[in-house]
DNA sequence: GTCTATAACGCGATAGAC
DNA sequence: GTCTATCGCGTTATAGAC
């Protein structure tokens, strides 16, 4: 139980941290600082900061995983056909709810993505892309009959413009509607961001040249 | 002389090694032994490690902020109606003009771009802000009459969704085409997925909640 | 399982010879 | 303007007492 407190305790300051400024720049003194435990202890629990990283990654994605191939497999098993924004739905339902509907943790979650694929930690993307790859294969595969028209390579890159647009926005929500906020004086909650977000994506993902 | 090539053998290597693995992932004697000159030298031309950053920006977005201003004048003298197509082909000119064309450097100013949103830890950030935020703000105003269907809130964020999909995709080009050639054997040059992506922007952006 | 103390190292920056 | 040498600090990781 003291270990599981310290382990919990360890993650949730890493996480946050992380999200914060990027694993580089996160020190495991101000971790283990922040969640008031002994610096040697992420070291004793977790082997190393690369080791560290990955659980935090792990603790994110496992639960999301685990809801979305249940999804997935209802789906599947039901046999009804899915139109692309019943799809982008799904995705994002599974987002918010794997993490109890937090959104300050989705913001976390797309934050830490977004460092994942920025922040050149080779070790972290080839572990997510073995450990995760089949769950979202598989959800992009499930895109195919929503959009016939489009070829395999527009539907590849299509959706991953439109996971550019989603983790770029969101991950820099903060920013970015202060930004706008300086220049408006207009607030935009997430819901509505997300809600636009939907749009845009929704409209450019059946797009092809072919 | 001596000195003009000094600096600019930092900045080649400053630039390449930052788009490649990050600011905080890269230490000064990294650069200076990759650029062949004495570590102490990037502190003599330079000043700090800071200021070194902010310098490899400022030569990269001088020229196709001078470019893009150019070229916006010359659509404001002549008072002529731009499609949202007409500016967005106007703006990859201007982004791949601004460096001789060279498609890897196009790549690492996408890399550089991302890595400003995500890892800049305040300085940069308010620094390019205030020093190009007039001409990208331009850009964005003339988006307006092209979509006048638009709020000036839906512009904003369907921007920044455009923003985020060119960011994501191109700067993390090289991975993503080589995990869709693992996938499916298919090539996709530059290019043509940047005819995708302007495909996919040009359908996203018009797009309006109200 | 948790702590203190410290090893071993890489970092940015600078002083001073040339 | 360029070099060597080094300072002072922060880092991850670990050994060993409790």
């Amino acid at each position: 139980m003291a270990q599981k407190d310290t382990v919990d305790r360890i993650l949730n300051a890493a996480e946050a941290l992380f999200a914060e400024r990027g694993f580089a720049e996160t020190s495991l003194r101000t971790i283990t600082s922040t969640a008031n435990v002994n610096l040697a202890a992420v070291n004793y629990h977790f082997g190393s900061k690369k080791a560290l990283i990955q659980a935090v990654f792990v603790r994110f994605l496992e639960p999301l995983s685990d809801t979305l191939s249940d999804q997935l497999d209802t789906v599947e098993e039901e046999g009804k056909e899915m139109l692309l924004d019943d799809l982008l739905d799904l995705l994002v339902a599974a987002v918010t709810s794997a993490h109890g509907n937090d959104v300050n943790r989705t913001a976390s979650f797309m934050r830490l993505l977004s460092l994942a694929y920025t922040q050149s930690q080779g070790h972290l993307r080839d572990y997510l892309r073995e450990r995760y790859g089949r769950v979202s294969n598989r959800y992009i595969s499930m895109l195919r009959p929503a959009c016939p028209q489009l070829s395999d390579k527009a539907l590849f890159w299509n959706t991953h413009f439109a996971l550019g647009a989603a983790v770029f926005s969101l991950s820099n929500y903060d920013a970015l509607q202060a930004m706008h906020n300086d220049d408006t004086g207009e607030e935009s909650p997430i819901r509505e961001v997300i809600k636009r977000l939907l749009g845009f994506i929704s409209a450019g993902v059946p797009v092809t040249l072919e």
